[in-house]
DNA sequence: AACTTATTCAACCGCATAATG
DNA sequence: ACATTATGCGGTTGAATAAGT
């Protein structure tokens, strides 16, 4: 994260590094509005400054709905092991018979539980036991994980309209993020979703428009 | 409590392929 | 048919965090 060399004043490299709270507001809204895919257009037409590339890795592996946060489930496990077996490191196939799940789960799944407990490498609980002794695992983002092993990130949005449809809007999405989701969300879309919708200053002007 | 080592996983890079002009 | 641009995928990196000493 050191190379997170964002510029500022003349805006002239492209963002690198963590997505802020306020960069995905403003990606899930302008998905919202307008779909996914053109990612390079997306991002500039949405007034991200990243590269089409960052806003779809962003998209797919963490703000899709869908997504299913937290261990893999024993089942899982076994599925990957056996499509693994057949297909090799071919992920995103892998990936399509898990519902939920992001070829970038499946990778990093494999190479930390799978193949590093091949032999020389023992030293983890067995993937099973691992799996079933619960959570959260994933630790800054994730979303709740309380009492129920495997959550899943579900539509419908929370109306994000007014992140904003074009970038005229989004200058003030920032401005209205930070100041209603606050560093304690570890700066995080799904984060901030799980405990804050329902504490909504719904009186504030910024809602009375939707 | 302080330090070191190991683990996790988000995000980047480079390459291959597909789509478009 | 060719060149350029966009998209998708797999490999890799490194910051954050957990576990161990």
């Amino acid at each position: 994260m050191a190379r997170m060399m964002c510029g500022r004043a003349g805006e002239p490299a492209v963002r690198k590094g963590p997505w802020t709270l306020e960069e995905d507001l403003i990606l899930v809204g302008y998905i919202s509005h307008h779909g996914e895919g053109s990612w390079d257009n997306l991002a500039r037409s949405a007034g991200l400054n990243r590269n089409g590339k960052s806003c779809r890795l962003r998209w797919l592996n963490y703000l899709r709905p869908g997504l299913r946060r937290g261990s893999i489930s024993p089942e899982e496990d076994m599925v990957i092991r056996e499509l693994h077996s057949r297909l090799g490191n071919k992920w995103a196939e892998i990936a399509k018979h898990l519902p939920g799940r992001t070829d970038n789960e499946v990778k990093n799944y494999w190479r930390t539980k799978v193949h590093k407990k091949a032999p020389g490498h023992q030293k983890q609980l067995p993937a099973t036991s691992e799996a079933t002794s619960s959570v959260s695992a994933s630790t800054s983002h994730a979303s709740s994980t309380v009492g129920d092993e495997y959550t899943q990130t579900s539509f419908p949005y929370p109306d994000l309209s007014w992140v904003a449809a074009d970038h005229h809007e989004t200058v003030d999405v920032g401005a209205s993020a930070t100041r209603f989701f606050p560093s304690e969300f570890g700066g995080n879309f799904w984060n901030v979703q799980d405990n804050f919708w329902e504490t909504l200053p719904l009186s504030d002007p910024v809602y009375e428009a939707l």
